[in-house]
Formats: C-alpha cells, sequence, structure tokens
DNA sequence: TATTGTTATACTCTATAACTATA
DNA sequence: TATAGTTATAGAGTATAACAATA
C-alpha cells in the first residue's frame, strides 16, 4: 500500500507529474507481483527466467547484457536459482569461458506459475479499465521510454 | 539505457505486459532524474523533501508514514540530510517524543531545483508526445494504480 | 501500555575492481 | 591482450526488533 497521502498532508504538484505516478504504480505492481508468492520471484528476476525460457543456452554475458545488468551482479542470482534447481548451467559449444544458461522442468514450472500471476494481474488491470484503455496505456509507455531517453527540448535541440 | 533487447534475443511477451513496461520506464526515469545530478538526490528523496516543503513542521512518523515508509527507514535519511544543512529537526509543540521537521534555506533551493529539473523531464516528455497524450497517461496511471490495488478479478469477486 | 525517535542488524539489488581460465 | 565467469567488497534502499524517553 505506497498511496501517497491517507495522512491530510498537502501533496503539493507531486501527483501531477508523470515520473511520481510511475513511480508509485511501479512500487504497488512490484509488491502485487511478489505478494503471497510461494516462489519469491521478484519482476526482475521474473524477466531473467523469462528470458531464460525464450532462448535457452544463452551466455551468462548475453543474459545480462539484455536485462542491463551487468554480469556479475547476474551471478549471485544464477547462483541461488541453481541451487533451487531452476536453472542449469552447461558448458558453451564453441568457447570453453562461456556457460550456456538453461531451465530445469521445476525452473519452467515456476517460470509458467509466474507467468500466469502476472496474466491475471495484467488481466485484472484490464477490467478495470474502458475498452482499448490497456492498449493506450502500453502504447504511451512505450511512448514514454522513448521521450525521456531523448531528454529534455533544451538538449534535444542543440 | 534500460532499454531491453539491443542483443537480438527473443522477449516472449514481456513487451506486453502493463507491469513489465511500468518497470522499464521507472528504471528510465529514475535514471534520468538522478543523472548529472549535483544534488544527488534520487526521486525518493525528492518525494520526501517536497513533502516537507509544502507542510513544514510534521512530525518524522506523519511524513514516514505518508511515503509509506517504516519511521526508521526515515531517519538515516533525514540524518543525512541534515548533515547536508538540508533539513532542520525542531521540538515538536506539544509532545516532546516527536520532533517537527523544516527544510533550510539550502533545503528549499536543492528542492527548488530538483523541481526545476523534474518539470524540465516532464516537459520533454510532453513534447514527445501528442496534444492530450500526456493527460491520457497521467489518467491512466492513477487508473492503473486503483486497479493493481483492487487485484485479480478472480480474488476480487470471491 | 502505547507511541516517537533511534539504534542495531539484516536482506535485496546493484555496481566496480581484481582474479582465473580461456581465447 | 581481451573476454567470460567469478569473488570480494561496497553502497543504496528497505525492513524488523529492541530500547529510551515521553505520553
Amino acid at each position: 500500500m505506497v498511496k501517497l497521502a491517507e495522512t491530510d498532508l498537502d501533496l503539493g504538484e507531486l501527483p501531477e507529474q508523470i515520473i511520481v505516478e510511475l513511480r508509485i504504480c511501479q512500487i504497488l505492481a512490484e509488491q502485487a507481483f511478489t505478494a503471497d508468492s510461494m516462489d519469491g520471484v521478484s519482476p526482475g528476476l521474473y524477466m531473467i527466467l523469462a528470458l531464460i525460457d525464450k532462448n535457452p543456452g544463452q551466455k551468462q554475458s548475453t543474459l545480462a547484457s539484455c536485462v542491463k545488468l551487468d554480469r556479475s551482479t547476474l551471478v549471485p542470482l544464477l547462483n541461488q536459482c541453481e541451487r533451487k534447481q531452476w536453472i542449469q548451467r552447461k558448458p558453451y559449444e564453441g568457447d570453453g569461458r562461456a556457460r550456456a544458461v538453461y531451465l530445469t522442468r521445476q525452473g519452467k514450472a515456476v517460470v509458467r506459475r509466474q507467468a500466469d500471476k502476472l496474466a491475471g494481474l495484467e488481466a485484472g488491470v484490464g477490467a478495470h479499465m474502458a475498452f482499448g484503455e490497456r492498449d493506450t496505456l502500453l502504447r504511451l509507455l512505450k511512448q514514454f521510454q522513448v521521450a525521456i531517453a531523448a531528454g529534455t527540448p533544451d538538449e534535444a535541440h542543440g
């Protein structure tokens, strides 16, 4: 429950700012996704596991760069997953330095469970919106990513 | 630069999920806000400082609960701000246990600078969108917050 | 007994730098 | 020499539990 306010403080212009609302959305979404998770999978870890699911046998560094993590950051994450027997590291054919990452049967089950949960949350959100609004939100979020990466108008025009 | 992909991995259904795109938006926004910050103020800290700015003299626990942090979490944050002379703790009239938090002149200057930066980012985003789309995004983000808090349709109907 | 601020502690997520084995 | 994985370490950001002072 992050929803600012509840206490009667003056929030000023905070609620008129996309970046602020985005932050609140993200915190709420993270909590909803992690809540009652028997697997204890965070959204970040889910993305990595889903990526491995769709791309079996990739090198760790490829996976890391795809989700924009340092390769050293991925190591303890994968160690943990390996301990839980969700993933397996195998020799990477053609490069003795690298390791090929695969989901185990149990790992695939976790991804499926989490994907279902995510789909449930998405459906719940869709149910609270008028027809087409979910697509609009998705489109505008992608547009936001382009816009925020482009910088402010001042820096952009130079 | 968090933008998934760049490597040619299969992202599956990840980019069709609001929660996933939200996460990416938030990471990018956080990076944009924190970039080149001479003050080193994170979005989270900015919200706290902006709250103090609009509500001078509040108790720490009131501030904490408003931004949904544990009161113990706020302590080192405020200590840091106090060391930088951005805030000041004074006795709270009427309750000897509590402390009233105020922004110093320098603290107000920091908030003003950060507010300007945020406004710049928001303007930049608005400039990359068609007329009215920024308002639509803001409205849908607030709607998302309601929806995600309400839970999935399955749990909701029981 | 309950609440406020605080401390001690711990857990998650992330990064950098340095090491090793291989290329 | 460069790259892949790893280790050691550090720094945010958050929480819980316990404590002193006050209510």
